[in-house]
DNA sequence: TTGTAGGCGTTATCAA
DNA sequence: TTGATAACGCCTACAA
């Protein structure tokens, strides 16, 4: 580790300093001002590169009011969908000058409040956020609305909000696909296994899947559905749930891919061979669902190409003299991959 | 949506016009400071909150040359060990009053020097960073050392830092118990894929799998031995040469989870039993090691406690005076997980 | 207990 | 083309 010790913390002061300049002239010069002679600026650069000088983003923020930084706010990073649309919203704004502060809310309705504020605090440019599952009150996050900072919802969004704009999943088609499916390949008593119905992602899965299940003549059955927080544990009981009943069901259609992947594994300790007796569709396409045996189909949402979205909408409301924004919720749609499961 | 229209970006100021007080008098309010009349302490914190007023931590960062704010800077936050290790860090830091940046090198060397950039830019008062897996000039992170903000490496790091700490996995010892497991489990020719010799995470596990298999008397088979990069095809090409020699292996290290699901993948597929014609050791455990079928053997690095580590150190290199820095280098220690693959 | 004033690093405006 | 100056929002000696 052989370097040379710069000096610390130079400001453009010492570079002026240095060089017998003003101030205001280092600036133009560092930030390509044409108004500076190439002499000066190769000067400047050059010692500024002596010096180790490095932009103080905070006093440029607190100068201009704006700090070229976005926040994200995302339930969880670890969460498959949410770290493929968070490497492309990153990527995509690193190339337009802008970073990007991720954070998560851990599913906690408080923390992502404190988050909220903490994005404000940090003045943030733009807010992106993937709400938390039990987030019922949207209020925390009037500050940027009020302040006309753009705000974008994405997958996990609220049912409206004046002053955002709202980016998601085909739901509801993603939950017709399902039930279509697999109505077509036969089945007769098809279980769903959805989400609290507090959040409008899985109301509208499941709104979708039950049209189909109509479409396709088949009835719903009381006992095989269930609207729970979509965690392992739950999943399993009430897969036993169901498998006591007389009527036990012939397929599975999840509302996410854990839920999926905790059916198969019933399934499995079951006896119950896949897909034969059973046959399971979940929602996501986690890559879990490609590597299980008997692999699981479920319904792609497209992360990548909704984060690209995010970004494409964010930088016209960026660039948009207010009261042009665009308002209109946008849809991305889904695709069903199918695979040995059904 | 009925929200009440607050005033855009209050300040101070405005706090101490609307009560006819001075700015320092807000200030001390709104910090809790104890010379200050509770009357007075109420009458701002009221005013403040009717006003919709939040601190700009951009004027706050100036003025105090602390930002509260500690980046970081790794691969992919879709690495499971990754998005682990962040979530723990993520949380101690909050509870501590401080914020995480997070921004991913997607393994670029070129994005890495970039962000370390920006992170110096924007003043954090500290910088975690877990190295791409080609990064072998470490120029980049001087300014951090040099200006004396806190620098932590952690598991893919540098072989040295001056001015950095160091906390990384066992990994000699990790790929150790590989080794000795395989060997106890009676194979004879075991196989290694491990990633390119230059960074040293790979070399250290290599080199604790080739003591084991010393210690157990079992010889190095130059044909079942690959350094490169771990991806999905060039493991499959590494094990199609190798089946295709005569002296075939009984088994297979892999030096991460990636390439040890292309193992099983290929087993499947060209008919061999796992683990009775095949057996297979992992790195790092990732949750798809649990799923698949038979599940494989993996090497655990608990993460999680890696992350905790490396915010247990930051809280004490950002409270030290200077120069009492720990700098001694910190192992966390691992754990084999057995499965069906062994 | 409260007020005054200066400065953190930068850039925009105006003047030279 | 360059320089002087004020201002962004906040905090903290120091003074009252």
């Amino acid at each position: 580790m052989s370097r040379t010790k710069k000096n610390q913390e130079s400001t453009i002061l010492d570079i002026a300093a240095a060089l017998q300049l003003s101030p205001a002239t280092i600036s133009r010069a560092l930030n390509n001002n044409p108004n500076v002679t190439p002499a000066t600026r190769k000067k400047v650069t050059e010692m500024a590169g002596q010096l180790g000088y490095r932009r103080n983003n905070m006093a440029l923020g607190l100068r201009n009011n704006k700090t070229h930084t976005i926040g994200l706010i995302v339930p969880r990073i670890s969460m498959f969908f949410h770290a493929e649309a968070i490497t492309m919203m990153q990527n995509a704004l690193y190339e337009k000058g802008y970073n990007l502060i991720i954070s998560q809310s851990n599913d906690s309705p408080e923390m992502e409040r404190r988050l909220v504020d903490t994005m404000y605090s940090s003045r943030v440019d733009a807010l992106i956020v993937s709400c938390t599952l039990d987030t019922q009150d949207f209020s925390h996050f009037d500050v940027f609305a009020d302040n006309d900072i753009p705000l974008i919802f994405y997958d996990r969004v609220p049912p409206a909000f004046d002053g955002a704009l709202i980016i998601r999943g085909d739901d509801f088609q993603g939950g017709y696909l399902a039930g279509t499916h697999l109505a077509e390949t036969g089945c007769k008593r098809i279980a769903h296994i959805s989400g609290p119905l507090t959040t409008n992602l899985y109301r509208d899965r499941s709104a979708g899947f039950f049209k189909a299940l109509k479409a396709a003549g088949l009835p719903v059955y009381e006992h095989l559905v269930f609207y729970q927080p979509l965690t392992y544990d739950n999943t399993r009981t009430a897969l036993k749930k169901m498998f006591e009943h007389r009527e036990k069901p012939d397929a599975v259609f999840t509302a996410n891919d854990t839920a999926a992947i905790a059916v198969h594994e019933f399934a499995r300790e079951n006896g119950l061979e896949i897909p034969r007796q059973l046959k399971i569709v979940g929602y996501s396409n986690d890559p879990r669902c490609a590597i299980i045996r008997p692999a699981i189909t479920s319904v792609e949402q497209f992360p990548g190409k909704m984060g690209s979205k995010v970004v494409e909408a964010l930088m016209q409301m960026l660039a948009a003299d207010r009261e042009t924004a665009l308002n209109e919720p946008i849809t991305i749609p889904v695709q069903l991959i199918r695979r040995m499961s059904t």
